[in-house]
DNA sequence: GACCTAAGTCAACAAGCGATTACATCTGCG
DNA sequence: CGCAGATGTAATCGCTTGTTGACTTAGGTC
């Protein structure tokens, strides 16, 4: 029980998830092979398919659940633009999962693509759009996170983060500006 | 020579070249293959490698000398605000190829995203930020490029683009006074 | 009309992909 | 213990990809 046991099919879905996650962030949908998630899980290819059912079912459970705002949302929308601004230009930087970094490098897959802006949409836009509220809801929300989805691209995805720490500073305060008059309705 | 010839080299690889761009808009480098581009060019498959070497080298013709803001840049900066907003917002929604579609539709193959990174900063950025000038044109231009950059993913990339005209202005509007105050040094 | 080079065609290859199959081994329960 | 089902393994299938080399054909030159 307490003791690690050397078949544990839950241990095991779990691994194949985590190691899913940064292949996916890695090398986005298409270019992540079934063959090198095994591997990063220590685990044989044939048990993705016996877990998930298929690379899909795999990404479905790994990437799909996590695009989400809640973490932002779930505070209400004070303070929203410097927390914003604050986590996509300073915090978190390291390769590890993103998921919208997954969505930004497997858009242009035929499989996770339409998966992708389906979820995007229901899970993270619409409840922005609501939280915004008011008639110009959509028109801020969309610019709110084509900006976001802009800089997730070229921070994370292109990795063109400027090395600058005074340029950096003064790209946040710009954000949080910009981004605050987006979600203040006046 | 006025006369169609039924063997012209030129006008081979002018198709190709044009079934390429296409192509590449479509699918982004990866998922685009060298067959459906033959295809589409009502050409050989074998001839691409004769005219271009390889896919890569196709790419590097058909694609990268057109990531380029010399159209935006050669009039200067003034009224650059709302000619930016009115063409990302209003014009060329159709399929027909856009550079900026194909290379975020790329970036995340290991083949391609290097080299357009690489071309996008030589061409574009560095270019806008010399337009620019000043002590802060880089965090000017960077907020410009990734605001740019989602607006393009969102509308034409992931086919996000508002229904309702009245949103569509709406962002014109708001659009056009953010990019505006990023180009205007105070 | 013969001929030679450029242009285009065809079939095949090796590599890598997701998925599957048949088999081996462990673990819990009677 | 002994067996049945759960868990893990190895080999391979069918398919698609970019690329290649040998072949065929068109079209201008003499």
């Amino acid at each position: 029980m307490s003791q690690p046991r050397k078949r544990d099919a839950e241990a095991t879905t779990e691994r194949i998830l985590v190691a899913a996650q940064q292949t996916f962030h890695d090398k986005g949908y298409d270019a992540a092979t079934t063959r090198e998630i095994a591997d990063r899980a220590g685990v044989n290819l044939a048990l993705i398919t016996r877990y998930f059912g298929s690379k899909r079912g795999l990404f479905e459970r790994a990437v799909l659940p996590h695009l989400s705002l809640g973490w932002f949302l779930k505070d209400g929308l004070k303070d929203g633009a410097s927390r914003l601004a604050d986590f996509y230009v300073d915090t978190a930087l390291k390769g590890q999962f993103d998921p919208f970094v997954v969505l930004l490098r497997s858009l242009s897959s035929a499989e996770a693509g339409p998966m992708l802006v389906d979820a995007i949409q229901r899970q993270a836009i619409t409840p922005l759009q609501d939280a915004i509220g008011g008639p110009e809801a959509e028109a801020r929300a969309t610019l709110l996170a084509t900006q976001l989805a802009g800089l997730i691209l070229w921070f994370r995805v292109m990795d063109k983060r400027p090395r600058d720490a005074r340029t950096r500073e003064r790209i946040r305060e710009m954000l949080t500006e910009h981004l605050s008059s987006l979600l203040t309705a006046e």
